[in-house]
DNA sequence: GGAGAAGCGACTGAGCATGC
DNA sequence: GCATGCTCAGTCGCTTCTCC
């Protein structure tokens, strides 16, 4: 259990030590309000950034995107804050909920017919959808998320599933069926924000975290494949509190604006430029995903959900853009951006989208492809994978609790070792250290890495194979392969080469030939 | 410098697991 | 059922360390 904490918190530094500069994604009027928020609220701007984003998007009002591809791309979004209890996930979505509250409020829509939702089951959540189909729903812990599916029926788990799924991306009409009743659901548009601890969220990439028996299997349908994640860490809180800068747009304003500017469907499109890279990268995407199609579901099915979110993505910063910018055209008729005032609301209702603003430029797909790829990696390394090799870090932790100085001795006596393949069952029986096979395989892992050789399969023909790892051939012969063996071992070792590669396989008839070979040769002085 | 202890690696065999 | 791999306990021989 304490390994698997360790492990869990491996992957969670090695997301956040890969820093994403929003500086380098956002505009400058974009940044200007994200920053303000993060710096008055103490919160990590990374989840004040995604949560922004996924909030903007339920605010579009079900805009679309008539994208690179034959089909609309409709702008949703579903989002997890992964964090430990200390990482403040709360605060970032209290603080869209508050804003959306304030909008809601300013265009006096009542409490009981808020789009801020909270259902806890997948019941009264299509339900919901039923009445209004523009959902943003809130899920303060992921846990409870996980818990709607199929909350009546072990069965249902994957139906319900599905249907999320689904939600995704939505056709005209979605329907449930269940016994007593069914929803029907006309253009749903749900955006979810979900806060999930590291257990939970990494549980739910390989597919352990539901309830269901088989749980190997559970994210086979990629449901959370499709969650951009944003990792945060605990950190130092600043001593002095920032006063918000009135002069900054608060996210209030923010999303009444995108609110008020869409109340028709909007669709949007690329430029040709646009639209060139876009299909360029969605082609890159699509490549890698059916190259992995058939060693690597999930790595597959991440490459294949990157081709949906760059769209997605780019049309979000879109609209961030060119709703910020609007609302920084506005400081001179607004001294101040404090609460949201009729004032404001008198001002927003004279805006209009033009014709350019459906246009996405070059440098915002640009922007979308740095930040998807973001998104991919820190997905790969929840799940465990090294993000540029796409080798699964087996249990990495193991090599960490190896002492270097072992490491370090191990590595030297694979490379001296005569035999060019070496079995990996071999190290643990011949070794005689308190390491174990997995422990032993990091260690061929971080040799690969470093080219010393090759990890392969035993090329038997029947039954389960064995793991070899097989050295690069050395061009120029290096005659003291170790200082410590005598001359006599140095002649054995050039002559039986091979014959000590079957002796580390346990094929018994083989090692009897071995060593009687060997007991020959070592008798004979 | 030599004797003995300790460490290390090669190898065996048994029992068990796994895939065909 | 068979072939193969994995793990463990154990033996043997060699090297290195330590103490006198």
């Amino acid at each position: 259990k304490s390994t698997e904490k360790c492990e869990r918190n491996r992957r969670i530094k090695q997301c956040v030590s890969e820093k994403l500069d929003l500086r380098l994604i956002l505009d400058e009027n974009s940044f200007a309000i994200i920053n303000d928020i993060a710096q008055t609220t103490n919160g990590s701007i990374d989840y004040i950034f995604l949560t922004t984003i996924v909030t903007l998007c339920h605010w579009t009002m079900g805009a679309s995107l008539k994208g690179a591809q034959a089909y609309n791309t409709p702008l949703i979004l579903f989002s997890i804050l992964c964090g430990g209890s200390s990482s403040k996930k709360s605060a970032p979505i209290r603080i869209v909920k508050e804003a959306c509250e304030a909008v809601e409020a300013l265009d006096g829509i009542p409490v009981n017919k808020s789009s801020i939702n909270a259902s806890v089951n997948m019941e009264s959540l299509c339900c919901e959808l039923e009445k209004q189909p523009n959902l943003l729903q809130l899920w303060d812990e992921l846990a409870v998320f996980l818990g709607i599916f199929g909350s009546t029926r072990i069965d249902r788990a994957a139906y319900d599933r599905g249907l999320m799924c689904e939600f995704y991306s939505p056709t005209g009409i979605v329907r449930r069926q269940l016994v007593t009743r069914h929803n029907v659901m006309i253009k749903p548009c749900l955006n979810i924000i979900a806060a999930g601890h590291p257990k939970r969220t990494i549980e739910c990439l390989s597919g352990a975290g539901s309830k269901c028996q088989d749980q190997k299997d559970q994210n086979e349908d990629g449901l959370f494949n499709r969650f951009i994640i944003a990792v945060a860490y605990k950190y130092r809180p600043n001593r002095e509190t920032i006063e918000p800068n009135n002069k900054i747009p608060k996210l209030s304003h923010l999303f009444y604006l995108t609110k008020k500017l869409h109340h028709n469907t909007e669709e949007y499109v690329y430029n040709d430029e646009a639209k060139k890279f876009i299909k360029d990268v969605i082609y890159t995407y699509d490549m890698l995903s059916s190259d992995k199609s058939n060693e690597d579901d999930f790595l597959a099915s991440c490459y294949q959900k990157s081709i949906e979110r760059v769209e997605r993505v780019s049309l979000a910063l879109h609209i961030l853009k060119i709703c910020s910018r609007r609302l920084f055209n506005m400081v001179e008729d607004i001294e101040s951006f404090g609460i949201l005032d009729d004032r404001f609301k008198t001002i927003c209702t004279e805006q209009e989208l033009s014709e350019a603003d459906h246009v996405i430029d070059y440098d915002t797909c640009f922007r979308a492809s740095l930040l998807t790829k973001f998104y991919l990696n820190q997905t790969k390394m929840l799940a465990g994978y090294d993000p540029l090799t796409d080798n699964i870090l087996v249990n990495k932790k193991h090599t960490m609790d190896v002492p270097e100085n072992e490491v370090k001795h191990i590595k030297k006596y694979i490379e001296n070792h005569p035999s060019d393949r070496i079995l990996l069952s071999s190290l643990p029986a011949n070794l005689k250290r308190k390491i174990t096979k997995d422990q032993y395989f990091v260690i061929f892992r971080e040799m690969e890495l470093e080219g010393k050789g090759k990890i392969e399969e035993t090329n038997n023909v029947t039954g389960p194979k064995g793991v070899v790892f097989v050295k690069k051939k050395k061009t120029d012969h290096q005659p003291s392969t170790s200082s410590t063996t005598n001359q006599q071992q140095a002649s054995v070792v050039s002559t039986t080469n091979e014959q000590a590669t079957i002796a580390l396989t346990t094929n018994q008839q083989q090692i009897n030939q071995t060593s009687s070979i060997n007991n020959q040769e070592t008798n004979e002085p």
